[in-house]
DNA sequence: GTGATTGCAAATCTTTTGCACTAAA
DNA sequence: TTTAGTGCAAAAGATTTGCAATCAC
């Protein structure tokens, strides 16, 4: 078991996805499921990585972090062009997006009601709904 | 009026909003408000421009869409990393978007109900609600 | 004329890729 | 071993910027 011991969480983790446990894969595992939910740029996790004295490269996360969101482990954000936001949280939820801290915030699926959603178009088919609420600072 | 002319539309809905009708603007403001409802990307409108023998630079595209959704005549709609898309329709509506495409559709507003939306954390107010469903090919 | 606008090319930023090296099984 | 994974540096793609030339008023 040991399932509180960090490390031995991150590498059930990465055997749970069939991913080897390689040096790197696990710190950045411990970065970003040791702390609750967590909505991380490459360029963030990177920076974070290299503070903690983790050595990797800033390709080694971006291969990361698409890895895991390939294998369901995160999921990808998208509220601003040129940026990708991945998110710890991979059940349905939304989102809320402070535009000027350019900060996700989660909104748990239950506090949003998205009634009536209309047909997908012939030929296709639903692969995710994302409401993003974006906020500008100050009461209107 | 001469509403029914494009030159005269496009030249009044700069003048408008107070943007100096450049002959650029005004190819620019042809191609994007003569057809209904578009969704063009940067690259997607220059290589229009240039297909219809205007003369104009991918630069210029580009401020010319900041510009406009600047001042309104456009808005900015993002579901992808690393691609910025422009929608000539302003009014409060949504998105299915075919990933497979990488194309937008709209969703008149009236056509989803997005219900009990969460109050906005103190100190900040709703800048606009984004709802996007992207979608796959293949009925499930 | 005079200040706003444009075009070009270079710069920037994020992300991806090729490939020799290293490490996990 | 043998194959997957990593790091680096270079490449790629989208967007922006600096600045001289050009245009609208």
């Amino acid at each position: 078991m040991n399932d509180h011991r960090p490390y031995a969480r991150a590498l059930d983790r990465l055997k749970g996805v069939g991913l080897r446990p390689t040096r790197q894969r696990l710190a950045l595992a411990r970065l970003l499921f040791d702390a609750g939910d967590r909505h991380v740029t490459a360029e963030q996790l990177h920076a974070e990585a290299v503070a903690a004295d983790m050595r990797v490269s800033l390709a080694t996360v971006y291969n990361t972090l698409h890895q895991f969101t390939a294998v369901g482990l995160l999921r990808e954000v998208v509220v601003e062009s040129g940026r990708a936001y991945f998110d710890t949280n991979t059940s349905d939820h939304h989102h809320f997006y402070h535009i000027d801290q350019g900060r996700l915030e989660d909104i748990h699926h239950s506090r949003i009601n998205v009634a009536a959603l209309p047909e997908p178009p012939a030929g296709t088919a639903v692969d995710r709904v994302d409401v993003i609420i974006r906020l500008k600072n100050g009461e209107i």
